[in-house]
DNA sequence: TTCATCTAATTATCATATCTATCTGACTTT
DNA sequence: AAAGTCAGATAGATATGATAATTAGATGAA
């Protein structure tokens, strides 16, 4: 195709633009070049060049070898003289980068990568649930309630069904008191924003609030194990929707 | 104190260096200001401005731009015209990019972070057992079966203990087949370093051997509530441990 | 073949200049 | 007063051109 790549301008992209922070052309490309990277775009064509990078895209080195480097800081690529910049394997990526997992999950979404994250949030979110049941603040036991009232205002359309079931999770993670749960936040909001068009469409979630509530009144009895169950049922059961859907996909 | 920084160079630091990849100026740099960062240095003072940084460790501007852009990558930093360049609260730290981990563990290790790491174990580890179980090729088992004989061979002397144990654990995260958990290869990896110096000390780990081996007999049967329930166990001891620790050490 | 050496390509670094966003404070307007 | 407007100062953002360091790959000798 040879198509030609349009220059990256402080004026055009700021408007789709996603990523952390920032708007400026540095953050333009990192958003631009990670979500190609991300989609397969170089996976059997050698990586440009720092030079071929710039010209592309109308800016100068600097403000690329500055984007190529926070991309290797989140290990997607790797740079050598002589060697050039090429994209590493997905395998080092770091896939709890806020910035990867929105880039995986805008272009190069799959029922698979859904599995996969709600295997990853059935080891997680029980856990957590079970220690923000021994150890959760006052404070932190009223947020999950907070959410859980949210989700039951939501039921009634008086907020976002999405935002209030995100509110309650996140609020577990915090709940937990340990900040490597907590940096789960973005992946489960992730998860849960992009499993509700999917699981609204196989089944009714009326049973849902019930299954909220169980987890939110054992934490409050500091009851850990049934916090746990709760909690492991209530993702159980994502998984299990997932699983049929895959299947069928297949058929 | 007002102590002069010692200028970086590219003969001065690689020996000490610990960082992901490469060895030049900008990851010197990025090595150097992330571990003080993390240590807090910067905790009670302003971050320096790009100026000064670069004047301090006597490299150009364009260095300590990218080593900042890495940095607040890792979510270490952020930048503002006029406002400067700012440390983020730890809470928006990636914890686990492995850098990160590192400046952690050097730096600023505690008995708390290591029960921190190993909450988190237990969540993750049992579930991977348990879809290594279902899901793992043949292969895979057989890396399984192969790290648990180097543990065997390590208590006779033939193989060094740490790295069979990484082995054994890092392989059951392979065998999940689920690209996000085979991202807890790195922290793994640090916890059972930071920790084998604590647990040694403890308790001998004749035993350990033998819960090992549960594991990989369940994975092999096939019986993942099996493999979860055994892996379980396995960390659970060590958590044990160290909340035994940590209430001798406060009394 | 095998090893050492050279060459060229590509990243790494530096120095400097200019641009842009943002805060502050003074001044003006209402 | 309260709100709007402007000027200066500050710190990051961008551009550019030159030079250094690294190393894959070619070359050539043993």
């Amino acid at each position: 195709m040879n198509r030609k790549v349009s220059a990256i301008t402080t004026d055009t992209f700021p408007s789709e633009m996603r990523t952390s922070l920032g708007r400026n052309l540095t953050y333009g490309m990192l958003d631009v070049i990670g979500r190609a990277i991300v989609i397969g775009e170089y996976d059997n064509v050698a990586f440009p060049t720092e030079a071929e990078l710039a010209r592309k895209h109308g800016v100068s080195r600097a403000v690329t070898r500055e984007a190529v480097k926070m991309l290797t800081a989140k290990g997607l690529l790797s740079a050598r003289p002589r060697q050039g910049t090429i994209v590493q394997p997905q395998s080092s990526w770091n896939l709890f980068d806020s910035d990867v997992l929105h880039w995986l999950l805008e272009r190069k979404f799959s029922v698979e990568l859904l599995r996969h994250f709600n295997q990853l949030r059935v080891a997680i979110e029980p856990e957590a649930a079970a220690l923000a049941a021994m150890q959760a603040t006052d404070a932190e036991r009223a947020a999950i309630g907070a959410g859980l009232a949210r989700m039951v205002a939501a039921e009634a359309g008086a907020d976002n069904t999405l935002a209030a079931d995100i509110a309650f999770h996140v609020a577990v993670l915090e709940g937990s008191r340990n900040p490597f749960y907590k940096q789960f936040r973005d992946m489960v909001a992730s998860a849960l924003a992009t499993s509700i068009h999917f699981t609204n469409r196989i089944k009714g979630r009326s049973a849902s609030i019930e299954d909220h509530r169980a987890v939110y009144d054992a934490i409050l009895k500091r009851d850990s194990d049934g916090a746990r169950c709760a909690m492991r049922r209530l993702i159980g059961d994502v998984l299990i929707l997932i699983g049929e859907a895959e299947v069928t996909a297949k058929s």
